[in-house]
DNA sequence: AGCACGCCGACT
DNA sequence: GTCGGCGTGCTC
């Protein structure tokens, strides 16, 4: 017999196929092995077993051991492979590497195995003054606790801390329980407090509507849209509780689960050890244990961020994506893949349903939507009936006619000083982080930039230091002018250090906590700061776009948007849409039952229209504004951008390979012009990033073009050179 | 990705 | 003389 490996090593000189003998090993497909491979040894993955091969006899070599029992990789697991190589031009070694922990590979992480007390069964349902004699109370006290609390049994370690030791050891001895080795599952958040909620209350007439459609479909896509507060995550509870009824199992992500504990409270309510959790901030252990629950059955439904989308369930019956315009559902990383494309992948695999939630959509879903790809449910009302918060757009140019020249105007700074006065909560945000976001001198207009990357440093008070945001370099901080000497430097745009500054000399007596990446760089971080706010420890929070998911407060009254600009004039058709999305969903952080609350949203540009629809809480006005926009610019999803970047430390040579494929891409277009809107190559806006040129093509096509598409994915793997990495994206997500 | 083979510069 | 720089070629 020989088995076909995948090398698990990423290079594409290597993403082949190579047989082995199986050498007598009982091999399945979807297991592990370990081969000699050239001059070393090499883990790899049985993608299929065969009876004869094509490769020369004296070349092949035996499998050296088999590291899994039982297949980890699942069928639909390899039907997904498949389609993820040739539709997303993806190695083979990446994808599986993304279908199982990355501890697992090396063997990192093994099952945790513990000393398990069972009460034997001979002696269950048996009168036990028969065999433990009259005053022995602890032994007495451990047949109880193991014959009615714990008929599973027990973990030794466990017993030992509650019940005596003598008496276990006396039973055991005696045959009375039996120890054997058994896998202990290392639990995350095991500690946490599971929330007592009544279950079965009476929903809204739109939640009963959105679950029975959802519960009465199979095969289908929804688009959940509902404000914050609507009630979105107990309609989804209640589909996966009717999957789970009809023997189905359930993946449910979250843009950022580490941030939302309570939403992990009610999972563990609901559906108790029938949940597993995964996402990156769990212990390899941890992990590992919960993604082999999901392969073995243990688990039914799956809680996660975006990689849960490869979870290892069988027979799915519902995928829900909460916060589905989230960008974090976009991989930056390579492997890139967006979730929504898997997502729709199983659930056409399972005919299962697929319900994306938001209150804000992506423009490309609410479109399907309207065109019958998926259909749209509604969430109106606001189940805690709060109110919609007022928004008031602040025109920052005329505060600077005024001769305010802070980043606070007017009104927010006397609104701040209500706010705190009142025993209330504010929220600010500004998506910039560091304290002067460049420091430029005076007198010669010299900016400090990185030596690495072509990006101006932003200087970090804390740190005392100038920092790149690309490549982390610390540079140290400017007293005089490199180039001139004078010493008159100035610094940039304010960012959020700066602001918690500020903020704590206008008000001394208030308490500041700021979260953005530098704040939360330890473990935990996150929880410490947004458990603080919550118990009310701080008057106002500052922080990027991290503030604008996750916790509601209910004393937070006020929100100030410091620059809603900043996301706008990013030179990226989706900027826009960007911008409605984040200062949506920050200004939806403020009020509560008893009183409205306000947003106070800082802009240069208050007649642009964005702003309008943001006041008014209209997405529906937002889209068709939107849409029409798109439509006449032929911007998606009314055509597609294919971007192909290539980056390297050799500028020549990097620009060799953009040559070669945007010569290749152009003789695709020669025969098929029709398709392009669009073809160009360019530097890329960032230019260099860690000592790599960067240079792109962009190329606009139709929407029906998939063979074109492919044909530039083709192109770029074909142009592959070491030393070089270059990459195709379809409809990027950022264009930097 | 590793690892070895292979062909040119500054050293005990 | 050789130790060692990293270019390129192969791995069932």
């Amino acid at each position: 017999m020989y088995a076909e490996v995948i090398m698990d090593i990423a290079a594409a000189e290597v993403d082949r196929i190579f047989d082995y003998d199986c050498g007598g090993f009982d091999i399945k497909r979807g297991m592990r092995v370990a081969v000699p491979f050239g001059r070393t040894r090499a883990e790899g993955f049985v993608i299929g077993i065969k009876d004869s091969t094509d490769v020369p006899a004296e070349k092949i070599r035996k499998i050296t051991s088999v590291l899994d029992k039982t297949p980890i990789i699942t069928d639909e697991m390899f039907a997904l492979l498949d389609y993820m190589r040739t539709k997303m031009h993806i190695l083979r070694v990446d994808i599986l590497r993304l279908f199982i922990p990355a501890a697992m590979r090396g063997g990192r992480v093994k099952e945790l195995t513990r000393q398990l007390a069972v009460l034997a069964d001979e002696y269950r349902d048996r009168n036990p003054d028969e065999f433990i004699r009259k005053g022995a109370l602890a032994q007495r006290e451990l047949y109880d606790y193991l014959s009615i609390d714990k008929p599973d049994g027990e973990y030794v370690s466990e017993l030992n801390k509650i019940l005596s030791a003598g008496a276990l050891r006396n039973f055991a001895e005696r045959g009375i329980v039996r120890i054997t080795d058994a896998e202990k599952r290392r639990v995350p958040y095991a500690d946490l407090p599971v929330s007592e909620e009544i279950e079965n209350f009476e929903l809204t007439d739109e939640q009963k509507r959105a679950c029975d459609a959802i519960g009465s479909a199979s095969g289908q896509t929804f688009l959940l849209l509902g404000v914050t507060g609507s009630g979105k995550t107990e309609v989804y509870m209640r589909c996966i509780k009717k999957a789970l009824s009809r023997g189905k199992t359930a993946i449910m992500l979250v843009p950022e689960i580490s941030l939302t504990p309570q939403m992990l409270r009610g999972f563990r309510s609901r559906f108790g050890d029938d949940v597993a959790i995964l996402h990156s901030a769990l212990g390899q252990g941890e992990k590992f244990d919960e993604w082999r629950k999901c392969l073995t059955g243990e688990a039914r439904v799956v809680l996660g961020a975006r990689s849960a989308i490869f979870a290892p369930l069988k027979n799915l019956g519902i995928i829900i994506i909460d916060e589905e315009h989230d960008q974090s559902y976009v991989s930056e990383r390579n492997p890139r893949y967006v979730t929504h494309k898997i997502a729709e992948w199983r659930k056409q695999y399972n005919d299962a349903n697929l319900v994306l939630g938001s209150a804000t959509p992506s423009m490309e879903t609410y479109y399907s939507a309207k065109h019958g790809k998926a259909e749209l449910l509604e969430l109106t009302g606001r189940v805690n009936r709060r109110p919609l918060p007022e928004v008031r757009i602040v025109n920052m140019c005329k505060e600077a006619l005024r001769g305010n020249r802070s980043i606070f105007s007017d009104e927010l700074t006397s609104g701040l000083r209500e706010c705190i006065d009142g025993g209330n909560q504010a929220m600010l945000f500004l998506n910039r982080r560091g304290y002067a976001s460049y420091v430029m001198c005076r007198m010669c207009g010299y900016v400090a930039k990185c030596e690495r990357c072509d990006v101006s440093l932003v200087y970090h008070r804390e740190e005392n230091r100038l920092k790149c945001h690309y490549c982390g370099n610390m540079y140290a901080p400017l007293s005089e002018c490199p180039e001139c000497g004078s010493k008159f430097i100035k610094e940039g745009y304010v960012g959020t250090e700066k602001v918690a500054d500020m903020l704590s000399e206008m008000f001394p007596s208030a308490g500041v906590l700021r979260m953005d990446n530098d704040s939360t760089r330890t473990k935990g971080a996150h929880a410490r700061i947004l458990g603080e706010f919550g118990a009310k420890k701080a008057d106002i929070l500052v922080g990027t776009q991290m503030i604008a998911k996750g916790h509601d407060f209910p004393d937070v009254t006020l929100v100030g948007i410091l620059d809603a600009d900043m996301s706008l004039h990013v030179a990226d058709y989706r900027s826009v849409e960007r911008t409605f999305q984040l200062t949506t969903q920050v200004a939806g952080r403020a009020g509560r039952a008893s009183s409205p609350g306000k947003v106070i949203l800082q802009t240069h540009t208050p007649n642009h229209y964005v702003y309008n629809y943001v006041r008014n809480g209209d997405y529906k006005g937002f889209y068709e504004k939107e849409i029409n926009l798109r439509e006449v610019t032929k911007y998606p999803p009314f055509s597609k951008i294919v971007r192909v970047l290539v980056c390297g430390k050799d500028d020549e040579k990097a620009g060799g390979v953009l040559k070669n494929i945007y010569e290749r891409i152009s003789a695709i277009k020669e025969s098929r012009n029709e398709k392009f809107i669009y073809l160009a190559y360019m530097r890329a806006p960032l230019r260099k990033i860690m000592d790599e040129y960067r240079m792109q093509i962009l190329a606009r096509l139709v929407t029906d073009s998939d063979d074109v598409e492919d044909a530039i994915y083709t192109a770029v793997d074909e142009c592959r050179v070491a030393g070089i990495t270059s990459y195709a994206e379809t409809n990027p997500i950022k264009l930097s």
